[in-house]
This record gives structure tokens, sequence and C-alpha cells, in this order.
DNA sequence: TATTAAATGGAAATTATTACCATAACGAAA
DNA sequence: TTTCGTTATGGTAATAATTTCCATTTAATA
């Protein structure tokens, strides 16, 4: 097995347990969303309209509102993450493992979006914190600019 | 003359010498929203809306499409930030100095917003882009949480 | 002062997200 | 399996922040 599919299979446990313990329900929207998501989009930073759009191919009867409640819900149980990349729109992605924090350079040219990670930066942050006296829950942090690719294009 | 007032001349100066480049007009309206941006909110993170509740109370006839296009002006010329701090509305602060670059603390609970700078961290995000052959232009950085205050409230 | 370009205010439009509600589906119990 | 209370769904209407439109006003400058 893949270790994408790995992945995939803890993210439903985790996903079945919080519905279990919420007292919700096993339903065939939630089921072909979570596949969607964790089968296409790890790694990717969807839309909610980009992901409506694409299970709508398959699944034409999928209501956007269904879209939008089960990607809360997928927030709720802590298996996607929530990004604003500050173009006005919400985007998701699959949380990939509990180590694997990481955070955004943005190119405001081709819109690219590239990922990093940091240790240096996230103890610094809990420093910080901590010197305020202040319980640390989340933190955002996005780099703005322009990609090499996109640096190089502009010389040439 | 107070810090204030100096810093207030200075982006009064920077504002008039952008729209004097760009050909813009100088109105009334923007003396008075000027004025009220530089004057009251020194240090604060405002809304349009507050702002415009604000500034109706002397001058009832501003419109609001006004403060809108006028704290982009603003922007523009690089005397305001804009910062999100995840409520859906934008906040505008004005530029103290350009040393004073800063970043935010948000609590969770009762919505204060501390502000902090640490060349650490600034220095890493260069080390970061640089590292990416990535031109960094800008970045946003918050922490949400818990308040040293709403902390002790929890637990009293 | 006359001319031209830009700004204004109020309202309408736009856009992402949420709320509403009548109907359908789930799941535990009988 | 049938029943029954609860939860979910899909379509649409509502909401809320921001932008656009446009007829009118105002500033700049010759
Ligand atoms: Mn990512
Ligand atoms: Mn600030
Ligand atoms: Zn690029
Ligand atoms: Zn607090």
């Amino acid at each position: 097995m893949t270790p994408v599919a790995i992945r995939k299979m803890e993210r439903r446990k985790t996903f079945n347990e919080y519905i279990a313990k919420k007292r919700l329900k096993s339903t065939k929207q939630r089921d072909i969303i979570f596949d969607e998501f964790f089968s296409n989009y790890m790694g990717k930073h969807v839309t909610v309209e980009e992901l409506y759009e694409d299970i709508k191919k398959r699944h034409p009867f999928i209501g956007f509102a269904t879209v939008y409640r089960t990607l809360k819900l997928f927030m709720e149980c802590g298996i996607a993450s929530e990004r604003n990349f500050g173009d006005g729109k919400a985007r998701y992605e699959p949380v990939r493992s509990e180590r694997e924090h990481h955070h955004h350079m943005i190119c405001n040219q081709c819109g690219k979006i590239y990922e990093f990670a940091n240790n240096q930066v996230e103890s610094c942050l809990n420093q910080i914190a901590k010197l305020n006296e202040f319980q640390l829950t989340t933190h955002k942090l996005e780099i703005y600019g322009l990609c090499s690719d996109c640096k190089a294009a502009k010389t040439a």
C-alpha cells in the first residue's frame, strides 16, 4: 500500500471515530467527498468551489452546501486544515501527519504555492508566546513574493 | 511636538507626494479621513466600518465608498497596513515607521490584539526565501490563542 | 473663468459563505 | 424488517464585506 493510501486510511479512522463519538451519521455524500479530497488533493490547497466542481463531474447530485458542511466537519476532527492566501476564498488541504506542520510561500505573479517548514521559526514563536504569557493554540505564517520561475521570466 | 504628531506629518508628506506624483486630487474628504485615521488610530487596528462610523459623527456627509477608497489609497502609498485576523473583515493600521515592522497575537477569547517584533524570525524568513530563490515582498504572521488575562480568568 | 479629469455618495452588484426548510436517509430499538 | 426520532441533504434565500456604477460635484490649471 502506498504512503498516500495509508494516510488516507488513518484519516478515515479519525473521521469514523469522530462521527461515532458525536453521534453523527455516515452518509454516501460524506464518503464521496472524503474519498475525492483525500485521494486527489493530498499536498494541494483546494477551494470549496474547485472541489465541488470536481466532485460534480462524477456525482452530479451532490449539493454545494454539503461540500461546505463536510469540509467544516473535516476541520472539526482535525483531518483538514484551512488556509487563506489573501484572495478572499478559503482553501483546504488534507492533514498529512501531526508532525508535518508547515507554512506557505505564495507567488504573487503565477499564484503557485510552495511549502516550507522551519524548526527555528517554530521555536521562536513558542518562545514569544511564553514570554508574553500567551497560550498559543495556532499560528499562521505566509510569505508573499515572486517565485524563482517568475523572477527568471521577468528578467528574460 | 509629540512623536505621534511628527509621524502624522511624515505620513502626510508621503501622501501629498503620492497624490502629486499620480496627478490625483486633494479633497476635503481625504483630509478628513487622513486626520481621523492618523490622529485616533495610531497603534490600533480599525475596521472600515468602525472608521466610517467614527468619522460620520463629525462629518455626516462622508460616504462609505470614499472611506474604502481612501484606505486603499493609504495602502498604495505605504502609509497604512492591512491586517486580517480571521474574522472576515479587513483591518487597517497607520504605519508608524519603516523600522517598526511587527506582527500580532490575537486572543481567541477576548479578541484583544497584542503586537510583537522579533529579529530572529525576520532573518529566518529572509533565509528561507533566499534558500528557495524566492523574492520576498511581504509576509504575514499571526499567533492565535489565549492571552494571559483570559488564561487567568479561566482558572479562577 | 472655462475646461478637463478625477472624486464623491448612494445605491446596486458581486462574491464567498451561511442559514433556512421541506424532504430524504440513517440507525437504534422494537 | 418496520418503526421512529434524529440528523443530513440540496436548493435556494439570506448575509455580509467589498466593489462597481453612475449621475453629479469638485479640484486643478491654463
Ligand atoms: Mn500546505
Ligand atoms: Mn499592529
Ligand atoms: Zn510564480
Ligand atoms: Zn484574551
